[in-house]
DNA sequence: AATGAATGAGTATTCATTCAT
DNA sequence: CATGAATGAATACTCATTCAT
């Protein structure tokens, strides 16, 4: 019964905020927003509803929370990884992006879905934007050192790529041949190795 | 005084009819299906609550039937087009695909939006698949004749590829380069034209 | 192409009218009155919603002329029946409740529907309490010719008996045994035969 | 402001759930349940719509949580009143059905009048069925201990004979002569006392 | 007279959010 | 801090009734 320190309750704190982040993005990928409660969250993190407003204002806040936290872990991942071979570079973005789409498929998917929710997208468009132009730039800069015209324009066409094999990936996850298309791809950006 | 005839009536329903496919799939598209009440719907065509539902059993059949509907128009368009010189059929490919995308962006932008909506998807996923499967072929069958391997991965990208920029444009309309990624599209698939 | 004649008119009305009231009175007895629909009645009967409308003024006015032509046809055909013996009266009043009970089923059963709609049968109480108090009356004197004592309360208790059986029977058609409970009475209240 | 224990929780539910039912058994049974809206039954209790149905499933489920417990109650206290000697039985019967009839007056109404509503009595026929099947049981018991033959038929015949009397009581409760109907039937069923 | 398109008030139900304890 | 009872606004859907032709 002695009193639990400052320390003690910010852990706990954390570690309840955490399970609410960490159940809400999986419900909110896998059921989609509109069709996940504050009950479900509640229930799917072994919590009370009261206890999920106490972290967060609202469920909107809580997705912004979600969507945040995501773009943060994406960027910390990606933005190591230099390479004095551009070519390499290349290879490294390609691998980076398959291994990303792999290890956080569930944000992917919720991220995803959200682009085509204009309602929800309008709030978080600028969020968005930001990661998703940085990311150009980096494919760009690889492709302007590679020598390589219209490098912006290639950068666009490759995060299409990108985007496009991550919709179909999500669609029919089972049978997408996923593995394939990167040789394929591999192949096509880097002919000579 | 006498009563309407028949063909009166059914030209009637047909009016109608056609007036909430329109308006709804404007509005499940740009708002989102859940953020788009039924009050919305028949406020924007002019017409009761009431009368949608002589039309449509309910919102899930409603949008049942925009999507059969655009699928259809889709699947008539695109169905034409012969071309015996298999390297116009690409070129014919790509631009058929940016004629659509631009012809009925609309649905479009809801059937990319639907896709990643758990919920929804799975009652129309089958529809889509055999659509999108069905196009996949077309384009396999294109490369196979033009003597290039893995046609059906080829197949597969390309989709991908359309799709990714079909994205891209949608979160960001006003500033997409689309046509430039065309003429890219067009040099990376028929380099020697 | 001869004009009809206002006879013709009258009589075509006439049957309409007979149609409507046949086939509401049919679903109103077997699926209640709350769960027919105007919709249902004018599709039973072959006719347009509006044509209801131009024989009742409303759904409420319909059921009310259903229950008064039910009334009518049940005194009329109830009112004959003179006998000299008393007893046979007795034996008469037994068997006519049967044959009324088995042709007019589904009347019988609508009415008593109604009875337990509180907020139905307060328009049609008096109407109903007046028939049925007739009815009582009858049996009553024909119980006092018989020198039976108390002959109003028997002929209550009679009453009771027969919508007892009714309400029996009507909860399960197949299975009660209307003609040995019809032995069974005529034994009790004739036992001399 | 330490949290409600589970005990208070547990109170408070049980204190709303009776509410509830009492009030919508209330309603039902004097409006009847089409006639009575979930917010009218919210109102009666004091409480919210949605309160309502955090304790039911549905309006059905709150009808069939009703029927359960007058079932319930009914079979719990007429469980009971064993007796040495049959004719003393048959009063206690009829004494029973009475006191039954008065002390529940409000189910027995709501249960009468659910009879007659074919789209709700299927979903609850069965249940009833069961339960008076049970209660003729027991009344052919008694009669065939008094040696009368025909029991079952005999059971029957008290029971529509009950039954006749509620419906008939319920119609008119202000002016039925249930009492003197009371002793007529005793004096029928127990002539030599 | 007859049709059925059109209306809109009414109803069950859901769910984010608040709050007393 | 934590709980879950309670609220009420929002939403899909039904159906009696009207009315132009």
């Amino acid at each position: 019964m002695s009193p639990r320190t400052r320390e003690q309750f910010q852990a706990m704190r954390a570690r309840t905020r955490a399970k609410i982040l960490d159940r809400s993005l999986e419900l909110f990928a896998t059921k989609g927003f509109h069709d996940t409660s504050i009950q479900m969250i509640a229930q799917a993190a072994g919590i009370s509803k009261g206890l999920i407003y106490s972290h967060f204002k609202s469920k909107d806040e809580l997705l912004e929370a979600i969507i945040r936290q995501g773009f943060e872990i994406m960027e910390r991942e990606t933005s190591g990884s230099a390479d004095p071979d551009p070519a390499s570079y290349l290879a490294n973005l390609i691998d980076d992006y398959y291994t990303m789409l792999l290890k956080h498929e569930t944000f992917w998917q919720l991220y995803m879905g959200l682009m085509f929710q204009p309602g929800i997208v309008l709030r978080y468009k600028e969020t968005m934007m930001k990661y998703y132009e940085r990311m150009l730039s980096r494919y760009a800069r690889i492709f302007r050192s590679l020598g390589i015209k219209n490098a912006m324009l290639e950068a666009r066409l490759l995060g299409a790529i990108f985007d496009g094999i991550a919709m179909n990936y999500f669609f029919d996850r089972k049978h997408y041949p996923l593995k394939r298309l990167k040789k394929i791809l591999l192949r096509r950006y880097l002919p000579d190795r």
